[in-house]
DNA sequence: TTGAAAGCGCTAACAG
DNA sequence: CTGTTAGCGCTTTCAA
């Protein structure tokens, strides 16, 4: 627990020298240099970044905020944004949220007293509430995945052009009807993709609001998970035998349609073919290999953090926002 | 970004007194208590962490070190930690290692720097060097999952048992020719399950060191991972054509072994049998679903901060071990 | 080129 | 009960 102070007495030499040699600021002779690094060495210093910190005003942490690290897509990005962050200094703080307002809003709370110099958010469930408390409490903060095409600052994936294209693949394949698993309402992402597909489905004129209504369309809510793309599944098919393809919103609910389907003994693709979203890992593994739309998730958590450390050392500049496209992984489901 | 002289100003008292109703410490008037308070919300005054942290020694932040956040057991355990910590409020900041000891060892540095108050370790590649460096460094710490039962306090499972209890259901379904797909050499845990294997298959007094030697036993080493199972599952089958059951040293190298042997149009179990360990998410979505061995990760990762905070409130008495049990989840593979 | 001094925002004695 | 004071370990002027 050596200080600066032990650093300087043992060295000789001022502290004012001591932290120049240290950050490598201002002139310091060559002589100098060396005492100061071989008492370094010999007490084995390493310098206290909360004090650093509180003259500063760096943390060299940057917060991440995101709903649950065990959804299978999230560790992909979280993992991005640190290797990304690492390469740069920084450390990263990693809050779940259970997708709940109140937890997010929390966490920026958290993350403020800690301090951090920037908040990544990851599919926030309320993106303008989030952002606006960051730009409150004056923490820049830059969102990944929330679909919104806003004027904040933002990663994603084009999520809407990734719907058509797994329903211009389905209907290259021979399927006409084909139902949708859809996400939970009112999450961006989810709510482009449903766009995606009542667009490529001919249902240009039908509002977001009117789908819950409109129950003889072949759209489930599936809410992303693998339970609720079952019994989606089993729903699904009750009410639209004539379905021959299902476009699930992500491969968790892909994942428990194709349970489901099995379970029935449909042969998947012959009798109902599936596709899904995402491409997390467990889509390659499962049987029938899962179609989906891939999302590069490493990626997005790459760019994140790597925009944040730009306006962190730049802070003039506005953050560019950037849309990653996606892309279609023809497996065996479909 | 106020302070805590604004408070005390626009209350009209000293800032020894903010201080103590913020912090509830010391005799305080109701009055006030009133004032302080109300001045808080109207300048929506957040207490400075790092100011806090410099004085108190304390940041209220752990750091977790571990291997992949992308490996599917981890993400598991993470959330698990993180929380317990958030109960206690504390903050997690995760660092991401490639089991190199190096990143490792530079892990602990900069969690150092940025002042956590304690550490836990997740499956470190080398727990003896690691444990020692937080020592050095006078930080808290906990080890989860070394496998290691030494004096270092830690967490882990009884990989050992769960390995024999393993080889017993196995046996116990009529397979005498059980192959086994191996971790990596020195990895504790991984050599926990390697021993119990060897054990229940009389191999007593087989010397782990010995088992490379030893090509004639139906013994390949996996490492873990998906590709390694396939391959591993491949080299055993050709070298031991009487093996009737396969028993993966992890889920995810039971997994390669599952694809391998579908493309090969090898039933399973009915030809070959498979059995796992950990009890992965993807363990109960495969065809067939997979036997294992599960692995409790998120109680895991909960215990692990549960004691890392009862250490820090009360340092003086030493952090117990705590050793959980596996349970085989018997599925449709073996 | 370098030492000394002034804080960063907060807690924790210490007098009143 | 409450205001004042002295640092926590570091960076950053400012003279020298």
């Amino acid at each position: 627990m050596a200080t600066i102070k032990d650093i300087a007495r043992t060295a000789g030499v001022g502290i004012g020298t001591v932290s120049r040699v240290l950050n490598e600021t201002g002139y310091v002779s060559e002589e100098t240099r060396q005492k100061v690094w071989n008492a370094v060495k010999s007490l084995q210093y390493v310098p206290n970044g909360i004090a650093r910190a509180l003259v500063t005003k760096r943390t060299m942490a940057l917060g991440v905020v995101l709903h649950d690290l065990m959804n299978p897509y999230v560790p992909t990005i979280a993992r991005g944004i640190e290797d990304e962050a690492r390469r740069h200094g920084y450390t990263m703080m990693v809050l779940d949220t259970d997708w709940q307002l109140e937890h997010e809003l929390r966490a920026i709370t958290i993350l403020r007293q800690q301090a951090v110099d920037g908040i990544i958010l990851v599919s926030p469930a309320n993106t303008e509430e989030m952002v606006s408390k960051c730009q409150d409490e004056n923490i820049p903060v830059i969102v990944v995945d929330s679909g919104d095409a806003s004027a904040i600052s933002h990663i994603t994936a084009d999520h809407y052009k990734g719907a058509r294209d797994a329903v211009a693949w389905a209907k290259k394949q021979g399927h006409t009807h084909i139902g949708f698993l859809a996400g939970p309402a009112g999450l961006r992402f989810a709510d482009l993709r449903l766009r995606g597909y009542l667009d490529s489905m001919g249902l240009t004129d039908l509002s977001l609001e009117e789908v819950d209504q409109r129950k003889e369309l072949p759209i489930v809510r599936a809410e992303f998970l693998f339970e609720g793309g079952r019994a989606a599944t089993e729903a699904l098919l009750h009410a639209h035998p004539e379905i021959t393809c299902i476009f699930a919103g992500n491969d968790m609910s892909a994942l428990g349609a194709l349970q489901y389907l099995e379970q029935q003994g449909i042969a998947v693709p012959e009798q109902i073919a599936i596709i899904g979203f995402d491409d997390i890992f467990i889509a390659s593994l499962v049987h029938p290999r899962l179609t989906t739309i891939r999302q590069p998730m490493y990626e997005i958590g790459v760019a994140a953090a790597e925009l944040l450390m730009q306006h962190l050392s730049a802070p003039e500049c506005p953050i560019p926002q950037r849309v990653f496209d996606l892309t279609l992984v023809v497996r065996e489901s479909c």
